[in-house]
DNA sequence: CACCAGGCCCTAT
DNA sequence: ATAGGGCATGGT
């Protein structure tokens, strides 16, 4: 994503691309995305509403597809139903949300706090494979649990800011990708 | 033609 | 608690 998602498409496009990434190459899933917004289901409503089938087709490239399909069913549905909305969810507070997204199956804590920190702002570090090699290579602690290596930067980074997170992860992503 | 990519769940020790 | 297998595609 590398870019502050402004838009509540943006915002609702990223919620998707977080479940599309997993375990998956990058290209992969622009190719699913572009399918998706071909098909104007770039959004949690579309996602619940349209049928399982044309939904697994669309994000065919970005692989595991049935198992995905189902994912972004199931957090849209919780987005939707539960939250009321991406712009509702506003009002709810981080760890509710945090919680509430852990307990769907096929969101861990790298997918769950890619979209509150991409699509409802909350700052709140993404710990991904870059963030986990980073923090290796330069021994940064010796202990790589999540929450740990969470804590590590959310300290170092000083203020709890959440568009200053969305801009270091990028950043350490693009590194990342570098090799 | 191999091997891999920004996870996560389930099962068997 | 923790190691290992399954999920699936297109890129390199």
């Amino acid at each position: 994503w590398c870019k502050r998602p402004k838009t509540l498409k943006e915002k609702e496009t990223v919620a998707a691309e977080a479940i599309l990434t997993q375990r998956a190459n990058w290209k992969n899933v622009v190719l699913a995305v572009e399918n998706l917004e071909r098909a104007g289901i770039l959004s949690m409503e579309k996602i619940l509403t349209c049928g399982l089938a044309n939904l697994e087709l669309l994000i065919r490239p970005s692989g595991f597809y049935r198992l995905k399909a189902q994912r972004l069913k199931v957090l849209a549905g919780f987005i939707v139903d539960e939250c009321g909305g991406t712009e509702k969810a506003g009002g709810m507070f981080t760890e509710q949300l945090r919680k509430g997204l852990l307990s769907l199956k096929g969101i861990g804590e790298e997918t769950a706090d890619d979209i509150l920190l991409y699509a409802f702002e909350r700052p709140v570090f993404v710990i991904d494979e870059y963030t986990r090699r980073l923090a290796k290579e330069l021994k940064l602690t010796d202990d790589f649990s999540y929450a740990h290596l969470q804590q590590v930067f959310e300290q170092g980074l000083g203020r709890k800011n959440y568009a200053l997170y969305q801009d270091f992860h990028a950043l350490i992503v693009i590194d990342g990708k570098v090799k």
